[in-house]
DNA sequence: CGCAATTTTATTGTGCACAATGTGTTATTG
DNA sequence: CAATAACACATTGTGCACAATAAAATTGCG
């Protein structure tokens, strides 16, 4: 009866990244629990563990999202406690996010909740890199395609 | 000075699978646009276009998203035209959900959709198919964790 | 049969994503 | 130097995700 066959939603890369996405998000859920944040959160924290300070700008290019997004989340880590929102002197327009003492000393979690997660998807450290590494390429290759 | 060494956003499995996610929902958004259908209510078609009819609770098993998100995007390819919501009468708790024509037809435009979302990862099918069997393992494994 | 547990769906509330738009600031250009 | 463009961030509106709860129907067990 169809026209064309479809192939079905579990063969499918889309729904394969897709699921696998939220799969992993939903661990980080559990783990990130008693810390008090969400993952994107957690994300945010990551770069600033980096770089102790960025711009909303260099969080976003980082983490590929726009001000829509980061904006209300950076006011709720600041309403946490866990970072500051200070305007640059040098550029009125720019806003520096900082960590906290609070969110600083929170960064002895991550070891930990990292090697959970790399437990939880029963790889080899060596066949994770390598399957991030495909993944990475994929992604870049669908972003450059406009 | 860092206690321990964190590996940086870019080089872990969860952030390739956050970013590969959004990377290709992006790329369906431009491919759905002349549909005016989102991406998941495209996932959802998609098991539509198989089954013909389907139960709230099979789209949600089928797609792993609970009620919650389900109700209301039915309810909005409902109003779309795409989609009817009937309750079942042999047993009132359960909804059917089926095609109109106007999405039925609709189905002609996916295997010219998913040939593009192919073309756009770089990847050659073989591969791809060889990584979304890996990436579905990780999910699973990931899911059963508990 | 009667009633408690289960099932199915809907609703409410929170927090992303992202497009579109607005506002103030800095850079550029004629 | 004034007009204009570009930039950084915020705001608004829409649509997922998901937890928690509620409501109605069915099932199962005594």
């Amino acid at each position: 009866m169809p026209d064309t066959a479809i192939r079905p939603l579990e063969e499918q890369i889309c729904f394969a990244l897709y699921s696998a996405s939220r799969s992993i998000t939903g661990r980080y859920r559990e783990l990130l629990a008693p810390l008090g944040v969400t993952y994107p959160q957690y994300l945010v924290l990551l770069v600033l563990w980096e770089t102790g300070t960025s711009t909303v700008r260099e969080l976003g290019d980082r983490l590929e999202l726009d001000s829509g997004t980061l904006s209300p989340l950076l006011k709720r880590l600041q309403a946490l406690g866990l970072v500051t929102r200070t305007r640059s002197t040098l550029d009125e327009r720019v806003v520096e996010i900082s960590l906290t003492p609070a969110a600083s000393d929170m960064r002895n979690e991550a070891p930990r909740i990292a090697e959970q997660i790399c437990a939880s998807t029963g790889f080899a450290l060596g066949d994770l890199a390598k399957l991030q590494q495909q993944i990475v390429t994929l992604a870049t290759q669908v972003r450059e395609f406009a």
